[in-house]
DNA sequence: ATCCTGATTGGAAACGTTTCCTATCAGAAC
DNA sequence: GTTCTGATAGGAAACGTTTCCAATCAGGAT
């Protein structure tokens, strides 16, 4: 409780405060023996540096946010541990803060970063079109993971950097596959009609690779989300593909837009009576862990996460040490073929 | 990026920075007048307070630490937006922590309390013995949440205040509703050996479920996690439902302690070509969101999750204002019976 | 008119650092 | 011996708050 201060030390070493402080620093000018004494005695005593007064001084925290839309979606769970490890390296907190399911121009991110003193903030999910008020005001660096694909939409020119995968792409590549395993009539579970995530840009991938197949773009394929189910959720999915299923349209495969919905698709499909993929192949698109548990394993995108965290942090933390070039940085992500898929040839 | 300071809005109104603080704080000894005023004045100008600043004048910060072991653990995972929730009410931030798979002498959390100058923490799972060195030192308040059930372990006369839920009465209770539809050979899919956490309360439920119902305690029917595979993962779930399925061992019923093991075990069972719960019935524990879409559903024990942050945080609240009586909460949890098992009757 | 009281306000110290500016000192160069 | 230099050390201000203490003042009691 007592807290030994930088002053205590220096007491008991015999030395003033800022040959303390330089010790404890590593700063230079300070003679080498001086230092491992002080360093010594202070770790024999327990000493811990006092962040706030530091920070004070310091005019800063080193604090980083974690601004997470949707901090109850799996994928992103499955990201924090590797934030945390990735932050921990530059010493770094982790504050894990959750915005608002509307973002809109009322929100202004600024405000949190002033208020906490956070060295950075980095935007994990959420629109691909922040609107200006939203981000244009920050002041701190930060970087949107996983959000925009700077490919599909006019993100280059703002002022931020960002780590993402291109979703329209990889959602084209994945239908092209099931369209190469003989499928024709392929259904979608998207997300909500305009909400600018990266369900739509998944969604325009899909229409990409059906169009360009040649093949026809039917509405009663596309199915979006139930409004009055929590959005993306496995409830959604399941009230989707079941609502799909019971419409008596024809179809062999279904992409769904993300794993956690494909969860609930798959039971759906399940209690519907139908198998899969004897009946109906499906597709997630994430590849979260639980992909590879549900039976049959599913064939999703994987997207690179391990990969995204990392340079996530250190693009953030290039900028917060003075880098101020933008980078755009998209990686692919990868195919997994499990056994949900069936080939029909 | 200037960040005004009491001191400029001080000036501002023309009072004295006490004023100031003393409207921003809503300290008494003020007229409301010249309070109205400030504070108009600060929003206008769009003050922000340092936090620095205030915490070093306070000894103290606003911030709680979630210290997690396993943050992975998609049961815990599913905590942390409450937590989120939870934590906002009283304005703390809320600092995600985890903790290494190991834990044993060397670790004091009380290290990491002084060095981030914690207001509280909370403790997520990890071991019913914590040895005395890892929390006996701790100078914050800090209670435990999901890691210790009083009843079984001998930590009413710690220090320390707990939520959780009766680990061991649970997984009795359990295995009791699988013999009651029949089961007499019941598996179970249990922890490390010896490695104190609630797993091993859990199979000691198992254990006297069994013992008391005249059944016999077949050693080949409990089966311990593979030691080469990252603990309580579906992957383990899934290499130790494999081994008992290849072993021969006759059962008709298997206890899974924990739902993410029960994901990986689904998936051994499925590739082994038997069915459930036609050929094996399963049951899970915690109640995880995920296990209602598991097809076909699991049958689990759900625990009242959102209870259980919201006490851990009421809680840890009611020490940090003073409250010193220590409290041991233990809530019931709830048989969630789904389609993961037959009756053989 | 004088004194006292309570309400309101201002002044200043303190929290624990970092860092600029000086001071000291040993040895090298003269 | 004197002067300069570089290395090392100390002193003190400053960061933005909170809070104790003293000061002011209006109005009621004397």
């Amino acid at each position: 409780m007592a807290g030994l201060t930088i002053k205590d030390i220096a007491r008991i070493c015999n030395v003033s405060i800022s040959t303390v402080s330089r010790a404890i620093n590593n700063d230079r000018g300070i003679n080498s023996q001086t230092r491992e004494r002080v360093l010594q005695v202070a770790k024999q005593f327990g000493y811990v540096p006092n962040n706030s007064a530091r920070n004070l001084k310091m005019a800063e925290s080193n604090t980083i946010a974690l601004m997470c839309k949707g901090m109850d979606n799996p994928f992103f769970q499955g990201m924090y541990p590797y934030f945390q490890q990735e932050l921990e390296k530059y010493n770094y907190e982790f504050l894990l803060h959750s915005m608002p399911e509307e973002i809109d121009e009322g929100y202004e991110a600024e405000e949190i970063a002033k208020e906490k003193r956070l060295k950075g903030m980095i935007f994990l999910g959420g629109r691909l079109d922040y609107p200006e008020a939203v981000l244009g005001n920050i002041q701190v660096p930060f970087v949107l993971c996983s959000v925009a694909s700077a490919v599909s939409v006019n993100m280059t020119n703002m002022n931020v950097s960002s780590v993402s995968i291109d979703d329209e792409k990889e959602a084209y590549k994945v239908v092209r596959y099931l369209i190469r395993m003989g499928h024709r009539r392929i259904a979608i579970i998207a997300g909500k009609k305009h909400d600018h995530t990266v369900a739509s840009l998944r969604e325009s991938g899909y229409r990409r690779a059906i169009n360009e197949s040649g093949l026809e773009l039917d509405p009663e394929l596309i199915r979006y989300l139930d409004d009055s189910i929590p959005e993306y959720t496995e409830a959604n999915g399941y009230a989707t593909m079941k609502k799909l299923l019971e419409s008596g349209t024809d179809f062999t495969a279904v992409f769904v837009i993300s794993d956690r919905m494909a969860t609930g698709a798959y039971k759906a499909i399940y209690d519907s009576g139908r198998k899969i993929p004897r009946d109906i192949s499906v597709v997630g698109f994430d590849g979260i862990e639980l992909s590879r548990y549900l039976y049959p394993s599913l064939t999703t995108v994987v997207q690179p996460v391990r990969k995204m965290v990392k340079s996530s942090v250190e693009l953030l933390r290039a900028q917060i040490m003075g880098d101020d070039t933008k980078k755009h940085l998209i990686y692919d992500a990868e195919l997994s073929e499990a056994d949900s898929v069936r080939s029909l040839l």
